[in-house]
DNA sequence: GATAGTAGGTACCTAGAGGAAAGTACTGGC
DNA sequence: GCCAGTACTTTCCTCTAGGTACCTACTATC
């Protein structure tokens, strides 16, 4: 995944959004950040939407690229702990940047309508 | 009323992600915002592994979100010039803080080197 | 008349991501 | 005896993103 070589690897921030914002990681890595310590299910209840066989390959991904750290207790029921680690942490300013910008959703939302319902074909061939 | 447990509002960056980091916008805009003016074969060939119908595509929404400008130039052979938007020109403070973390990419594969080569047995049911 | 060059559009096909549902191992509680 | 609860795993199925290949219109050049 992280390989120099590939041509679209030219675009030097593209391996950060692969390993950190690629589908399903976001909404983790975010919670844990903002949250703290969870168990298997209540980040399963509070994403919402996300299957459990997902969320497991989604957890074991971050796991083995060091931004989440679990936790097992040989308990009964077993009781499994998730929670971002210091290079998860290290995200935060990252997190910040992308907050600050999502007010400019709404200008996005507002290209997109009169996009819809402008005809540009004076504009095409 | 504000309820983190609502999947809807689980996230407030997820969205900012799709619609700037989804699949292959991400090295476009880079390059827009990077390289300025480029024409349709200029962002193929620069962007390499892309194919032809995919940058279309892209380009296509990203007009639509506002944040690239598309220039046609009725010549024959005919011209299109895409530049990034002053939207789009916005996200500059965003790739700086995603350019400032890629260097602990070098700690990600550490740990996918640690993770692989290390018996989890013991962490593990 | 064949070819190149530009900026695409269109039809078809496949690999892979992700959803649904059931299974696993363990024990406490009714 | 059986259900609940946890943290998954496994199997099967579907849907879509993206790739391949070919098509458009227009002209200049060989």
């Amino acid at each position: 995944m992280i390989d120099s070589t590939d041509p679209v690897q030219a675009c030097p921030i593209a391996p950060v959004i692969d390993v950190v914002f690629s589908r399903w990681t976001t909404p983790i890595l975010w919670t844990l950040n903002e949250f703290g310590k969870h168990r298997f299910v209540e980040l399963e209840r509070r994403i919402g939407v996300i299957t459990a066989k997902v969320l497991t390959q989604r957890l074991r991904q971050l796991e083995r690229d060091g931004l989440v750290v679990r936790t097992y207790y040989p308990e009964v029921p077993p009781r499994v702990e998730y929670e971002i680690s210091d290079l998860g942490r290290s995200l935060a300013p990252l997190f910040q940047s992308l907050a600050e910008w999502s007010p400019n959703l709404d200008k996005v939302a507002e290209a997109r309508e009169h996009y819809d319902t402008h005809e540009p074909a004076h504009r095409r061939p």
